[in-house]
DNA sequence: AATAATATTTAGACAAATCTAAAAATATGT
DNA sequence: ACATATTTTTAGATTTGTCTAAATATTATT
């Protein structure tokens, strides 16, 4: 497996391919900043190989086979985030870029050790959950925080906008994952929600609450 | 900087490139596994980028700035190869090919949290020392084990035979860098030592103490 | 110093992954 | 349903890193 073709492969993945939901060309080239054509030859390599089903001009699915690698790559990607978050204080947003490089390291004892270091972690410290070895993950159930009544409480567990902005927006207000957030009052007139996290009493907007996951009890 | 290309500073490096010392083509190919033919090429494209001096048919020799790059990965190996060792429990002879991949990551803040994280190592599980951020590093002086007199100890601190054959001898006889060695005494037959180690007693040939580098007090 | 042996480079080819531009298939709008 | 717009594929070019085989330079031998 070289490095393009897991990367074809996770992003198909995000895409939904796992389940023989047809991806369009077009919709993968988005993804992965690239040109539609590029994922065509890619795509038949990858038939090719037995990882996808492809269809002329129709689009492509994951096999069986694909979707276990891409699982396996997602694995990796996510137990680096955590990784580096824990054992080297990257915060939220810095995470990602060295992860896509990480996640292609071929050594699966190694995985296995960094997996075993951090306790088996279920999930990445953007609440999404970690595939084990042999594939299985649990999605977390989740509401937004916007979505919350008062009186209330839920987890931190993710973000809808992943974008840097919003992340450092929450690391600049110490809003972490696994933080316990207790509403304590919206106000009516612009659903801003009057909350305490950690202690601390704070006012956020409705736009932010309707970003935040929360799991609740 | 490409893989590859990073790949070709570090060999050039590890022949002796840094001190203006002509290395030779079909050294670089013997080093690297390829062809001749092929290092030809790359040493025009990294002439091209200033990192290495480059005569036809004479060879090539690092410029300051391939020095300084050549360091830079090699100091991103050794790091790696002690955090496999001393966090995920790795054996001496199976960091070699994952700190191979792990040191072509690029991301200088991971790099300096991995150094703070063992606490600023000086030296590698083999021995070898670590470059440090501004490139200045300082060879242990070591000798080997067999030139030692009776009484004298030392620490071990690298390896002469580097084959996974004679680390794997190593692992299973518990010997390892940081031990300090007592040499109780020497059989004039066949110079083999009789030699205190981690409070054990052992009885090595000649061939592995010659093969064992330590540092005298 | 001429010849043989070795080392190095050049020229041309190839595979992987990408791109552009043109062609073909599919989808959409009225 | 027909023309138009969109999507997708094809064909051919490009870049990077590699190779083989032939040509050229250097080194060693007698």
């Amino acid at each position: 497996m070289t490095r393009s073709e897991e990367n074809y492969l996770k992003a198909i993945f995000h895409l939904g391919g796992q389940n023989s939901k047809l991806i369009a060309t077009n919709a993968i080239a988005e993804q992965m900043e690239t040109k539609p054509s590029s994922v065509t030859d890619m795509a038949k390599k990858l038939a090719e190989k037995g990882l996808l089903h492809y269809k002329r001009y129709q689009g492509v699915t994951l096999t069986p086979m694909g979707v276990k690698t891409a699982l396996a790559i997602i694995r990796k990607h996510r137990l680096w985030e955590v990784f580096l978050v824990k054992k080297l204080d990257f915060t939220w947003d810095e995470v990602h870029e060295v992860a896509e490089q990480l996640e292609h390291i071929k050594s699966e004892k190694l995985i296995d050790k960094i997996d075993a270091l951090l306790e088996y972690p279920k999930f990445d410290p953007h609440g999404d959950p970690i595939p084990t070895k042999t594939g299985e993950f649990q999605e977390r159930a989740k509401q937004l925080l916007s979505e919350l009544p008062i009186a209330a409480q839920g987890v931190c567990v993710g973000v809808k906008d992943t974008s840097s902005t919003f992340l450092k927006f929450l690391d600049k207000n110490s809003i972490a994952l696994g933080n316990t957030i207790h509403i304590l009052d919206k106000e009516d007139f612009d659903n801003s929600l009057h909350i305490q996290i950690e202690g601390r009493e704070l006012q956020i907007s409705n736009q932010i609450a309707s970003n935040l996951y929360v799991k609740t009890a």
